[in-house]
RNA sequence: GGAUGGGUGGCCGAGCGGUUGAAGGCACCGGUCUUGAAAACCGGCAGGCGUGAGAGCGUCUCGUGGGUUCGAAUCCCACCCCAUCCGCCA
């Protein structure tokens, strides 16, 4: 959501923005409606002024045992015209709102530009290609080969996009899970949480799924929605909150599944688990200081990556460019992992700053010290990583030639007695 | 699912038709006092929108929307949400 005051001021800012985004100016249309808006709340306010002063001069006479007939004749008029002057406002408030709330956030002045992730820019890599001792395969060859992953059993229970994972590939992305929330909350500082996984209207809202994506999104009968990350319920933990500038940044995680319609993506990734309608993923939120957003999303994406080093996992750090980040981002950064049965690197996690886009949304402030009122924060989050996606980066970097899988260092704490992920788990 | 009670400022909490944007307390900010701090005392302290160069002025907001009234936080209706008890249940 944008500020109009901001609009107003610079047009050119805005429509530049949403250039950048792909989309056509629309600075004149909001101005003038905002014009006209305001024109409605004056004349409106004119009048609601007339009829309090009228109002008290009425109360003033009766108390005398005067009459206020002419007053109240006055009055009664009024009403009608204000009843018309406020319809008016509303609904030029209304049209406002729904244009607004329909436009993504403007990048960062440092997105690279373009339409999509051919315009992405690689910032960095970390690691090598792993030498295997025999050629790749992908996780679900190696997976069904052990006979631990079973996309059969999951289409009689669900359909397609849904596995089941048995034995010790289910052990491991438990493990995986565990390794990465203990991670954050033990040596990054963020507090962990669970939250609820079925949210309401204004949640979404405040994020920014509703209006716009509201066929991404799975409903339960009763009215709520099932989140598609943990994103939503954290970051909506700051909504209509006025915090202390000194409580800034909130740092908080989650592990919680994640629920997806992937309406529009038929066809893509079909095989394997790369992209599933439920999927698990650890999530990074910050709510933060404005002046400290940028330097809070690069800590973030150093959270994500030390994730990936202690894995020993090889991947590439890219800014995504304008018009591949998604709708409330100003700035992302994917990092995506290789996969070597896939020849092919993939995104792994995304992290973003929003700036003040969905605080505004969903009134999320803080009072800072020494100054007047208040501001809005600025809200990031960031996947700390997703666990199915980092299963299946484990299993192709780690696969030996006999189909089984080596286990990282780092998760042998978390796998019992387990040394290798071999067949028949 | 059944039955009650309730939603007021950053927080707690009074108000139950007119001068109440809202008592009081807490928190916070400034000051006095103190070697420093605490305590005590004095003062300040809601947000949005509009308008103005500015001081300011106006207006809206007591869950949301509608109604009654010259006038509503206060009365009426609808809806949303929360709490408690009972039932069911991991």
């Amino acid at each position: 959501m944008f500020d109009l005051k901001w609009i107003r001021e610079s047009p050119e800012a805005f429509d530049e923005g949403l250039r950048r985004r792909g989309l056509g100016p629309l600075s004149a249309k909001v101005i003038a409606l905002d014009q006209e808006r305001r024109q409605a709340v004056t004349a409106l306010q004119e009048m609601q002024a007339r009829r309090n002063e009228a109002s008290k001069a009425i109360g003033a006479a009766k108390r005398k045992g005067a009459g206020a007939d002419d007053l109240m004749a006055e009055v009664a008029v009024l009403k009608d015209q204000m009843a018309a002057s406020e319809e008016r406002q509303r609904k030029l408030e209304q049209d406002l709102e729904e244009l607004l709330a329909g436009l993504p956030n403007t990048p960062a002045a440092d997105v690279p530009e373009g339409l999509d992730e051919t315009a992405n820019r690689e910032e960095r890599t970390h690691g090598e290609k792993p030498a295997l001792d025999a050629p790749a395969r992908q996780h679900f060859e190696l997976g069904e080969a052990l006979g631990l992953m079973d996309f059969e059993a999951a289409a009689k229970l669900s359909g397609a996009r849904f596995v089941v994972l048995r034995g010790k590939l289910a052990r491991l992305h438990r493990a995986l899970a565990q390794f990465m929330i203990d991670r954050h909350t033990e040596e990054n500082g963020y507090t962990e949480v669970n939250p609820p996984l079925l949210v309401r209207d204004h949640v979404l809202y405040g994020t920014s799924q509703l209006p716009k994506f509201a066929d991404q999104q799975f409903r339960t009968e009763e009215g709520f929605w099932l989140i598609p990350t943990s994103e939503v319920p954290l970051t909506n933990l700051a909504a209509g909150e006025i915090l202390d500038e000194q409580q800034l940044p909130l740092r908080m995680t989650a592990l919680t599944p994640c629920f997806r319609s992937e309406a529009g993506s038929a066809g893509k990734d079909t095989r394997g688990m790369l992209r599933q309608h439920q999927f698990e993923k650890v999530e990074l939120v910050s709510v933060a200081h404005p002046e400290r957003s940028d330097a809070e999303l690069e800590r973030m994406v150093g959270c994500a990556e030390g994730v990936l080093q202690a894995l020993g996992l090889h991947y590439r750090v890219v800014t995504l460019s304008c018009g591949d980040m998604g709708f409330a981002a100003r700035k992302t950064y994917d990092i995506e992992v290789w996969l070597p049965g896939q020849d092919a690197y993939r995104e792994i996690s995304s992290c973003s700053n929003c700036g003040d886009f969905q605080a505004r949304r969903m009134k999320a402030r803080f009072r800072p010290a020494g100054e007047k009122g208040t501001r809005f924060v600025h809200t990031l989050n960031g996947s700390g990583v997703a666990v199915g996606r980092a299963l299946i980066a484990v299993m192709e970097n780690y696969q030996r030639a006999d189909g089984s899988i080596e286990i990282p260092a780092v998760l042998r704490p978390y796998m019992g007695r387990m040394k290798v992920v071999g067949p028949n788990g």
